[in-house]
DNA sequence: ATGAAAGCGCTAACAT
DNA sequence: ATGTTAGCGCTTTCAT
């Protein structure tokens, strides 16, 4: 593949000149500019990128590392972040953690390795990456969950506020024992869910059960136990508040297959809207996140940062809000 | 942050064997290595990307390019391409075409700028994205779509036979009037699913009727748009076959603005299975295409054919499967 | 088995 | 405005 060197001899020029007509700096001689171009056309000369990236000690690619690409949730913050970077000319790595530390470990690695400008993080929670990110400049920002202990930028939805209004809606339809259905113990996402909820019982002085809530992993089949698990006790719940669309699925199969109507025998309200909530019979109503918005936050958190425009770290809270849908209404 | 000089001086040794002792040569003196790798330990050294790619003249970096990271087929495509890919050391960076030549145009650009070591490419059928790559000499591989004139490895699935497959079950449920909702015309997987399709009608002697034939973007809201032209035409059609996954969300919506019921009044099979197809009443028709498979395959292909272990182009043709549920059973 | 030194392709400081 | 040149951090001959 050609260099710069060739299309600077056949330019008749020195590789600075090319160099710099290339990158559109000043000074340049609008005819030898020409020529320059013209002659790296010729060539189908493209600059080499470990070399440029070597000699200018930094990459316009950013990392996003998200613990699932078949999650919905995580696919639209992903063309939040691509959008926004491929505007201001930066490239997005994807990479699935499945929220395992060492996962996110590695690619948090390569991250470094490649020297890539940036990372955008949704932190399984465990793990030291933000102190190794923070330890080697480069910059981070948290998204969806905080980062541990960390000095950074975060782009957070109120988990704990939706889910207290989607219980407090379930409680205004006249649902009386109302349980939930949340991700794993230690996952902000999950707690702040299930915190939220029990601020809805609070709030609508409804006795608080233990035996009204399940966890499970954020993925159908575990959900679908757990949701077997607790539509199957002596005193079921009469409604269910879900923390996310994934488990939605297995919540909805077990309900299924125990005979269970949703809406009509215990209501349901799920996090994150998705394109076939309204294809369900009765519809699903669901708590809908931001999710593409969350990327683009980020992502500009992100850029600016990089170009070192802030110091201050920022958290950025944007705010879900419930759709209501057949699922959840009594009538 | 550090560099191989770094780790030599605190080890004592020179950089060659720093990187000798790190790449796990041969010829390193057991005594000396540890001490290499102690000094970089202690130094949190991390080789530098740029730099070694540069010096190497290649990288673990592979590009994959598809249309559309929301649609799960693809996000199913990437899970297969990407776990092959890590466990062979490659990092894998996703982007999105949107299906338009000059966003792939660019893409295939930063693959071959980075140096990266291959693309797998989900064509859109124009542009010159084929001849780019092979001028520059960087493997490719086609998932999903053939690639126009292209001379690569190609990893499809059989849709025609599917299709047709598809349209016989329909015409032996009693469906007499079947209708297609099919993607843009030049596609080959819109084109292959129309002709399997015709192939159906007439393997079962049922008329064929281009009224019954509809055409969209492969999304929910141009196919709802067609679905509902499609149905309230004069003699409309008691049966659909719908292209993919993210059509027949829009097919559905129509059906049920319209009041028309799935199944009952009309028959619908869908191409790609979703985890929700189950929970629809009735549950939704569909035919499962391998994408898993199609990734991890493809990803294999490219792996050996960046280590230039085979010369001859392959077409691997994965076969899909009907999965009959309720959506296209009369009864 | 180890070290010295060249060089990958590019950019930027310096010189003219 | 243009050219000369050093050097980014690494790997890999080539010597020893």
């Amino acid at each position: 593949m050609a260099t710069i060197s060739d299309v600077a001899s056949r330019a008749g020029v020195s590789t600075a000149t090319v160099s710099r007509a290339l990158n559109g700096k000043s000074s340049v001689d609008p005819e030898l500019a020409a020529r320059v171009l013209a002659a790296a056309a010729e060539l189908g000369y493209r600059p080499n990128g470990p070399a440029r990236n070597l000699r200018r000690q930094e990459t316009a690619v950013l990392a996003l590392i998200i613990s699932d690409v078949e999650n919905p949730f995580f696919t639209a913050i992903a063309r939040g972040v691509e959008d926004v970077a491929h505007a201001a000319g930066y490239s997005v790595v994807l990479c699935n953690s499945d929220d395992e530390p060492d996962k996110e470990h590695e690619y948090i690695d390569v991250a470094l390795q490649e020297r890539m400008a940036g990372v955008l993080l949704s932190p399984t929670g465990r793990g030291d990456s933000a102190e190794l990110l923070s330890r080697n400049r480069t910059p981070v920002v948290a998204v969806d969950r905080p980062l541990p202990n960390s000095t950074g930028d975060t782009v957070l939805v109120d988990s704990r506020l939706a889910a207290r209004q989607a219980t407090e809606h379930l409680a205004e339809q006249g649902y009386r024992r109302i349980g939930c259905l949340t991700g794993p113990s230690g996952v902000p996402t999950a707690d702040d869910r299930l915190a939220g909820y029990r601020d809805g019982l609070r709030a609508e002085r409804l006795p608080r059960s233990d035996t009204l809530v399940r966890r499970s992993e954020f993925k159908a089949a575990g959900a679908k136990e757990a949701a077997r698990s607790l539509l199957s006790q002596p005193e079921p719940p009469d409604a269910v508040l879900v923390a996310n669309n994934m488990m939605a699925v297995g919540v909805l199969e077990a309900m299924a297959e125990l005979g269970v109507r949703p809406g009509r025998d215990v209501g349901v309200v799920a996090f994150d809207d998705a394109p076939w909530a309204t294809l369900l019979d009765p519809p699903l109503t669901v708590v809908a996140q931001p999710a593409y918005d969350m990327g683009a936050v980020a992502a500009q958190l992100l850029l600016g940062r990089i170009s070192g425009e802030r110091t201050e770290a920022t958290t950025t809270t944007l705010s879900a809000h419930l759709v209501v849908r057949a699922s959840s209404t009594r009538s």
